[in-house]
DNA sequence: GCAAAAGTGTTCTCGGTACACCCATGG
DNA sequence: CCATGGGTGTACCGAGAACACTTTTGC
């Protein structure tokens, strides 16, 4: 059974919305390999940890947001044998949801951490020459992971802080889908699904326009039926 | 970056449909951990192999079916500390769809390999007790990746020989969602779907009733709208 | 009052469901 | 001719798309 051994790492793809963009938390590599260059949140698998508790524990230490509760999911595993030039290195991509956090990252134990809009990393070729080793590839299928789970799941509302108004989850479906939505017909779509939404008894003041209504996220987790992107 | 190291090894859950029912292969262990209960087949990563790789050879292995083709993906990684007894043991977790094969596995290097009906194995509490290690949820992962991947793909002809009828393809559906579906909305959802079906110019003969058109899978893979199982 | 944003009503259309009905073969 | 399964036509209904219109605030 021994032999063939390799070192279990967790890489983080952790997306936000800042100013109506996606944007992927990124790290700045200041030893080799790949040095100068931006690489995903991550870490090894501790002996005791399991999957999820390591990208939990690296999660909050990126962030600096160290109370759970965010989404986090497991995406998928990348191991081709040359994809760290140091050896054998297997990482299971992660995806995490977060709300806008503070603008400079309070608590990261890394000092080169910003955020990126990833309209920049996915669709120009300037991916793979930003990105350390197969990073570029885990980006795109956390984005694309995230795309169409908003279509079948509320994980939109993850986006969102505790509180928010219809318009702020529908920019969020905005960002990540980069398309516009009917406001009307979303309204109606995203209120009228049961347990999606939960009414507060307050509403946004001090804006122009008509008050909006504050909601909370409520139980439901799936959407019968899905909200299609179409083909745009 | 060493210090915790760990053997990675490839599961997988092989499905087709034989008499109307959604069946796995398993493989009786004759050798601890877990001797005399069914596993999923699978194997170690070698040194120079990705995850498909090893997932492809092993299922030429089990199966006898040298040549590729067959719907073979990812599907998630499981790595609980204590999930192997002889140790720290990541294991990736793979789909495959085969058409229903002949009966005995010609062939296949393990004696003690047979095709389980996933009625008995999912449903029941029965799974934990007679599948090895944490198999019991890998396979249940994996039939419901099938599931809901025949709502929005095109995936079921893999079920399907080469060239099939719309009755044989509904008999997939229904297998694997386990309800029945209207044959004659069926029968135009599909032949409607650009790129789900090519007609070829023969049918089925010796059989009573109308002969029934045969088909070849198009080149289409997404299903748009997509076919839903709707709650039963 | 006017601009701006929230929220409602209405119409059109498309796709799913249910089911009546016709078609083509074996026995 | 009749049972059996393949395949088409059609009527209904619910949901999405498009958009007119009302509501409620800041300025």
């Amino acid at each position: 059974m021994r032999g063939n051994l390799f070192a279990v790492a967790v890489d983080l793809v952790v997306l936000t919305v800042r100013d109506a963009e996606l944007c992927a938390l990124l790290v700045r590599r200041d030893a080799p390999p790949f040095a100068g260059r931006w690489g995903l949140p991550g870490g090894f698998v501790l002996p005791n940890e399991d999957l999820l508790e390591t990208a939990t524990r690296r999660l909050g230490e990126e962030t600096g947001l160290e109370f759970g509760g965010h989404h986090l999911e497991q995406l998928a595993s990348y191991a081709a044998p040359d994809r760290d030039p140091r050896g054998r290195v297997l990482t299971v991509g992660h995806i995490a949801i977060v709300p806008r956090p503070p603008e400079p990252i309070a608590g990261a134990d890394a000092a080169g951490t910003a955020w990126h809009p990833i309209a920049k990393l996915v669709d120009g070729a300037a991916a793979d020459a930003l990105l350390a080793f197969d990073h570029g590839r885990i980006l795109a299928d956390g984005v694309e992971r995230a795309q169409s789970k908003l279509e079948y799941t509320t994980l939109a509302a993850s986006f969102c802080p505790p509180e928010f108004t219809v318009t702020q989850l529908r920019r969020v479906y905005e960002a990540v889908w980069r398309r516009t939505l009917d406001p009307r017909n979303f309204q109606r779509k995203v209120t009228s699904t049961p347990g999606f939404l939960e009414p507060t008894d307050t509403r946004v003041t001090g804006v122009r326009g008509r008050p909006a209504q504050l909601y909370r996220r409520g139980p439901a987790t799936a959407l019968h039926p899905p909200m299609l992107r179409g083909e745009n």
